[in-house]
DNA sequence: CAGTGGTCTAGACCACCAA
DNA sequence: TGGTGGTCTAGACCACTGC
């Protein structure tokens, strides 16, 4: 098979004869690209097993191993997850290993946020708003277009730890509620997979040290001179496209953010 | 080629009869640590190229495609470096391209530290000490024993940025001095690399908010009300020994600490 | 036991690089 | 042009899971 040819009866064009570079793109990542669109599409969804590599390769014409080498990369994505003896699944938020996905704070002491019991969460406000122009550019939407704004704090061993701003856009969040969020009980994420489709696969983190301001100090209890993390996070889904801005305030006297580098 | 079997020449155990499970180990896994070794004992040392995937492939009595299988882990691993049409390489410090390896600070505008021109290192202190109790469980080490102490400050455009403080172990690094630090342009890991032979392959942080004290606030030209981002780091060589402990207090006014969630 | 993912092989061919 | 890594295939066998 060579490079300009598709894949089964997909039309996925392989090369750009006009491009100076043919971008060459090899089967698997076609096979991948692919895998991909099922994802989107909500055709497989999280938490459920994809067809067999065997029957992957048979419906796109390749061989296994090529279908082997395109599942490889997406579970080492962290979008599949692969168990021997059961099948290929959508990975999801709403697992109890993989609860804080994309929260790296964890106690001086301990090693799980979990070990002093699990976290109280509290809904401080959920509104409806427009978007600034910063928020805007982060959501990718446009001045003034809906979104949703959600402040919470989480509690562990009853300290106030974490406060959160969050801003999602309207769209795809349309009905999300204060007491939607307060009666449900698991990561944020797995609700908004479940209820709107929307699964969050990876997040841009930038961190800085600041001053709490009156607000801030009050809802985490502390005083004005407490130095905190600032944590902004923006979380895409599949197609690398935004879909939450979240602005988080961490107090690090006796928690840590942990970063394994690679 | 059956489970209990090793690698060509080398003993090579991988079942063991008494353990409950017979801890099954894949053949490239063995490759993997057969390589590993070369990599550890300093026969392939950073930058230069490891033997062809026919040739490991030959010597080890396996396909290529097992080698290869061994090799592309070591590179996601960020170990070795695959070059097509050239060859595998042993990956290094010493590149531009990677000079900030572990130091995930930028600047808030322009994406790259050095687009305000090279980094300014200024070596403040080095000197020879003990080890208190605390240092030495990080570096693994006895209360008491040989440690080198470093200090230096980082500016950007003229403005320090970064303070460290870093703790080496004494065996591996004797001979290392404030002259040789202070000539030396470039990363401080590839000096680490070329001259004694150490390379660090991962590194765990702890990320914290704080205040300065007095000599912190002097030497980064802060006043003792703003806040700093702390980071201690622990790298660690191939056989995940500590080879250095780093405490590094960062300015975040114009600078954040950026990591990417997968 | 059948079905799944995991390993290993052997061989063909392609893309890239350097001499 | 020869050598390197990169892709793709087909087939055999192994390990794990659940019925």
């Amino acid at each position: 098979m060579n490079n300009t040819s598709s894949v089964a009866d997909n039309s996925f064009p392989v090369a750009d004869a006009t491009a100076p570079t043919p971008a060459f793109s090899p089967l698997y990542q076609q096979i991948k690209g692919l895998i991909l669109q099922n994802l989107q599409s909500g055709e497989w969804k999280p938490g459920e097993s994809i067809p067999s590599e065997m029957e992957l390769a048979a419906r796109y014409r390749v061989s296994q191993g090529t279908v082997r080498k395109a599942i490889d990369e997406l579970a080492s994505d962290n979008l599949l997850i692969r168990r021997q003896g059961k099948g290929t699944f959508v990975a999801t938020h709403a697992e109890h290993h993989v609860q804080y996905r994309f929260l790296k704070l964890v106690p001086d002491r301990g090693g799980d946020l979990d070990t002093e019991g699990p976290a109280q969460r509290d809904i401080v406000d959920c509104k409806r708003l427009r978007a600034s122009a910063d928020i805007a550019r982060a959501l990718a939407l446009k001045t003034g277009d809906a979104v949703l704004q959600v402040r919470r704090v989480l509690s562990f061993a009853g300290i106030p730890t974490i406060l959160e701003d969050l801003w999602l856009p309207g769209g795809p969040f349309k009905g999300l509620t204060a007491e939607r969020l307060t009666d449900y009980h698991g990561p944020m994420y797995a609700l908004f997979e479940t209820e709107f489709g929307v699964r969050m696969v990876r997040a841009d983190e930038k961190i800085r040290a600041v001053l709490p301001d009156a607000t801030q100090s009050q809802l985490l209890k502390v005083d004005g001179g407490t130095p905190l993390l600032s944590v902004e996070r923006i979380a895409y889904t599949y197609n690398d496209s935004p879909m939450e801005l979240r602005r988080g305030f961490y107090r690090t006297e006796n928690h840590h953010y942990h970063n394994a580098l690679n």
